[in-house]
DNA sequence: TAACTGACGGAGC
DNA sequence: AGCTCCGCCAGTT
């Protein structure tokens, strides 16, 4: 079986996500091996194929806010998705601890 | 082929 | 706390 190319390594580390918990693009690219290619993550989720089970909308920016902009439609689906795992989502800001954060 | 862009991040001011 | 600049790297124009 061929290996997983950077997209599915990418898919799979933000599958492993749990619910009710965000990572960043930063965070991701690092658990995917990619480094500082936290820009590639936007691009691989960009390219998720139809029926996929990819969490998505768990993956923000590293300042804990949506990649987004507040009031597009990306916006809310990402925003609502949240909030039904029991994420509190204020103004873009996800006000949860991120996956790997421990106290 | 060169320049630009982008669901980013971190450092500098 | 907010803005700017630079780095990364692959896909587009």
């Amino acid at each position: 079986m061929n290996e997983p190319t950077k997209d599915e390594k990418i898919w799979q580390v933000v599958a492993a996500i749990p619910v009710g918990k965000v990572a960043s693009y930063g965070q991701v690219a690092h658990m995917a091996g990619l480094g500082r290619q936290a820009r590639y993550i936007g691009k691989a989720l960009g390219k998720l194929p139809s029926g996929h089970s990819i969490p998505w909308y768990r993956v923000i920016r590293s300042d804990g806010k949506i990649a987004f902009p507040v009031g597009s439609e990306a916006f809310e689906v990402q925003a609502q998705s949240l909030r039904a795992e029991g994420v509190l989502v204020v103004d873009g800001q996800v006000l949860i601890r991120q996956f790997g954060w421990r106290p």
